[in-house]
DNA sequence: GTTACCGTTTACGTCTACGTCAACTATTTT
DNA sequence: AAAATAGTTGACGTAGACGTAAACGGTAAC
């Protein structure tokens, strides 16, 4: 059995540390999309050699890129994100253009949300108008059935269900 | 004055239509963008001449295919939910394959509402946390103010309300 | 030692969703 | 008649987000 350590080597940096196979596997990307994003300037791992070496912080990260994705940012939005939230820790100046940036995504995010629940709602009323459209289906097949069964010929008895698979 | 009649011509298409440019502008998008969207098969205005004119349908699946893009679908993933759409009108086994399809995307949207929801309550803790560095922010400077107005110098009496622009 | 596995760099390929000319037609305005 | 306006069909270009293949290094397992 091999030791369930974290195979961390290299005067050990204090805390948790991923490899980059493991993120790729626990967030479902591709090792190439996460060195894609370090070379677009999301991600900054440290290095022992030349393997790369992700902190806590680089998962989290991480985990942003791909729920901003999700929602449709691009990562030049996504890292500008990053920097505007490392950058605004001092002067009024910078914290009010931050402010400001920050009422401007929520304005898309507000948008963006009436859109889905919109989409939401069509998409109930599709759902609820196709399965009338299936009960009515079902109800003829019913009578149909009753139909075939108030004269009974001399046919094959399992007729009715070969009915069925009519439908196929 | 011009006539507000919307130009219609050629034994007239019953019911409202559409030039490009219209639609275009109505919307904020290129008519590059629609032409495209025809070639991908999302559009099918009607011809007059070589002329191009949409009726309401188009505008409607128009408008469907800019919010389907907002909420990061492809082009594909919206032409196949229209082409899904058009084709369930008939077999149960159609039906119940066109419900499936509806209960992915749903959950699809529900997932995605949960990121925005997320998202947004991280972005008012990011506005509120900002919010409160500013106020820290103003407070020290008023302190210095004061501590400046208490040994009055012989400078211009308009000093604070000059330091309140310095904000600016 | 060699096979397997994980990781690295470099570089070209690909797919999506248009943008950007160019060259032409039809209509309206001056 | 000339110019402006709106539309049309190619055809090529492009930005973003990776995929894919080549060629190599390190280490653990057999």
């Amino acid at each position: 059995m091999s030791e369930p350590q974290p195979t961390i080597r290299e005067h050990d940096l204090n805390g948790t540390t991923y490899t980059i196979g493991e993120l790729a596997k626990e967030f479902d990307v591709t090792t190439r999309a996460i060195r894609f994003y370090e070379d677009e300037g999301l991600l900054s791992p440290v290095r022992i050699g030349s393997k790369r070496l992700y902190r806590r912080r680089d998962r989290a990260r991480l985990k942003l890129i791909l729920r901003g994705k999700r929602l449709g940012f691009t990562l030049a939005e996504i890292r500008e994100t990053f920097n505007l939230y490392d950058e605004a820790h001092g002067e009024s100046q910078q914290l009010r253009y931050y402010l400001s940036v920050l009422e401007e995504k929520r304005q898309h995010l507000i948008r963006q949300r009436a859109d889905l629940e919109e989409t939401l709602r069509e998409l109930d009323q599709s759902y609820a108008h196709c399965e009338q459209l299936l009960a009515q289906q079902e109800q003829r097949k019913a009578k149909d059935q009753n139909a075939a069964a108030r004269r009974p010929t001399r046919r094959d008895p399992t007729a009715a269900t070969q009915q069925d698979s009519v439908a196929n």
